[in-house]
DNA sequence: CCTGGATGCGCAAACGATTGCACAAAAATA
DNA sequence: TATTTTTGTGCAATCGTTTGCGCATCCAGG
């Protein structure tokens, strides 16, 4: 029953008493073959379900039209959602798309990147794993000539293209609006300084202080605070303050969600007491209450963006190629928590 | 500078004066090359970062150990749960991922189908889009010789393995502990009834009131609600009625936030006048206030299963296959919101 | 009738690896 | 010393395509 072979082009010559290469051409509506033959082959190919072989495809064409993203975790929101953006491009332009998920450990990151140099993938994008320090991986990996895209958590000295969003002004916009509404005394939860967004988001914090003339104190500027766990205990040092920051600028939803929970176990009100923003604008943020105040960073748009810039790598790539950055703007959503 | 080219096993040849079948073999550790001999070829091999081709290899071995992963959408959280599941077993016994998005278009699944029996994977793991109602495709597929693996949304009558859980068993473990509680008069929010999951949901609704001989009322069974937006207006209707029910068991998460949104909207209670349970158990059930009761499906666990499965058919299928369907036991969440 | 250019198709090499087989040289046996 | 066995390599086919080139056949122009 069924035709559970797979045929090769060379079962269609023989056939049809011809050869290979003229199957192969007919079927790429050569010139050179006549109509007829044409017509011939590709009946046949219709009637047996023919397809090329993908993998001598690949072998004999360079390339498997596949690229490789890299990223810490599939079941992330923000992660989940580039992914989906660049599917959506890749699968436009005819690419296949290959995960790799790091779990944010480095041995992994570097044990997936070496068997991508291989040659599974025409090119990748990438974010790197939080405790991501040298470049030497990548750096083989771009030695052997393979495109590479960082998105959102990049090595900032590394000659290759970049989609980001402007960590730096997202929190200028966000600590400005705490200003806005009156609060003078800012907490900050800030997150690994050697990761690039986690530093401009702390820069932008210090800033933007300054340029209200407002003191910076290191006493309010809580490190490495970006799970949920490590709000809620940075909140409760918070609360037991003599002098209490009226509001808090957090580096990431869910250190921003830990602190609110604790926040109101301890009978503080967000955002009468104490105001909250957050970063990231993960979907929870509209459904808790008050809702999370935070700075959405175009997820679907970034993944969009950076299989563009990858594809358009692979295919036009000139013997001068330049790096492009796209820098997104984030964009921020005030709700409740900070009003 | 550096090394841009990729090395073939026949530069390394030519460099020591040899052939590439030797290479080959020295590399393998293959006994029949002497000692002395793949030492030379090992470090002249690591000395240039030497990596088998991945294409070449692929159609040599038949095989470019790739499992493909058909799913609606990445960016929804129990998707992404199951994808990191199997990419977790997957990468464990050596094997890529390929990620395919139908985005619920019965068309694109389609194209995708079409696409994968080029032979770019060595089996499917899938879950079909909402609109799926005939098995054409994936008779097609299947008619390669390909192994193909459901999870969760399944065509029932296909003849391959399948990881589902307990859909009636959940619905039974919700509804009766919403008759525990107290509630006498329970509404239903049901999906649509042409996909397996849906359907046994509903069915474990009416079989368990049933059970307690508790009247089942079609005017409080809603159709097609799984949305935010569609429960919030079943909610209203429900508002509306003269006998208004004390709960509501909904077949999703998300429809049932809807709900307990729009009720908040018209001053009713939850608990307190009416209990809600989901299904699905989203991450942002403990979030809400009231937390959200709700089933958990156990996806990194259904991706595990599903990969285990699918490894298992594509490395030692024999003639005698038979197709295996595993079933997981959902967990019942009880929160505030059916308390 | 002869020459020259289309026209239509086949041969064989290539992509980069693996592997069955053959074949030298060295070692072991007679 | 002659013969067999072992040891180490090389040749060439193979996986399924694509593609440069060559070679017939045919038709038209001179």
């Amino acid at each position: 029953m069924g035709s559970k072979k797979r045929y090769t082009i060379h079962d269609l010559a023989r056939e049809l008493n011809t050869t290979p290469s003229t199957v192969s051409r007919a079927l790429q509506d050569n010139p050179r073959i006549s109509v007829k033959m044409r017509k011939t082959v590709k009946d046949l190919a219709d009637k047996l379900n023919y397809q090329p072989d993908f993998k001598a495809l690949s072998l004999r064409k360079g390339s498997g039209r596949t690229i490789g993203v890299l990223i810490p975790q599939v079941d992330r929101h923000f992660f989940a959602t580039v992914l989906s953006g660049i599917d959506e491009v890749a699968t436009a332009a005819n690419y296949n798309v290959l995960i790799c998920q790091s779990m944010e450990s480095v041995e992994k990151e570097n044990a997936l990147i070496r068997s991508l140099i291989s040659g599974k993938v025409d090119g990748l994008i990438a974010s790197i794993s939080i405790g991501t320090k040298d470049a030497a991986s990548f750096k083989m990996f771009l030695e052997k000539g393979i495109p590479l895209v960082f998105f959102d958590r990049v090595i900032e000295d590394l000659r290759v293209s970049k989609v980001l969003i402007d960590d730096y002004m997202g929190a200028v916009l966000a600590v400005e609006q705490l200003i806005n509404r009156g609060s003078k005394h800012i907490a900050h939860f800030a997150g690994p300084q050697h990761i690039n967004i986690y530093q401009n988001r702390t820069r932008g914090y210090i800033d933007t202080l300054k340029n209200h003339s407002l003191p910076i104190d290191e006493e309010i500027i809580f490190y490495n605070v970006i799970t949920r766990e490590t709000g809620c205990q940075a909140m409760n040092k918070i609360i037991e303050m003599r002098n209490r920051p009226d509001a808090i600028f957090s580096s990431g939803d869910y250190s921003a969600l830990g602190a609110m929970i604790c926040a109101r176990e301890s009978g503080l009100e967000v955002p009468g007491d104490i105001a909250v923003t957050g970063f990231a604008n993960e979907p929870f943020g509209t459904l808790i209450d008050p809702a999370l105040t935070s700075l959405d960073q175009h997820g679907l748009e970034m993944g969009r963006q950076a299989a563009d810039l990858l594809i358009e790598e692979i295919e036009h790539t000139g013997p001068n190629f330049v790096p492009r950055t796209v820098v997104l703007n984030p964009e921020l959503h005030i709700r409740k928590s900070s009003r």
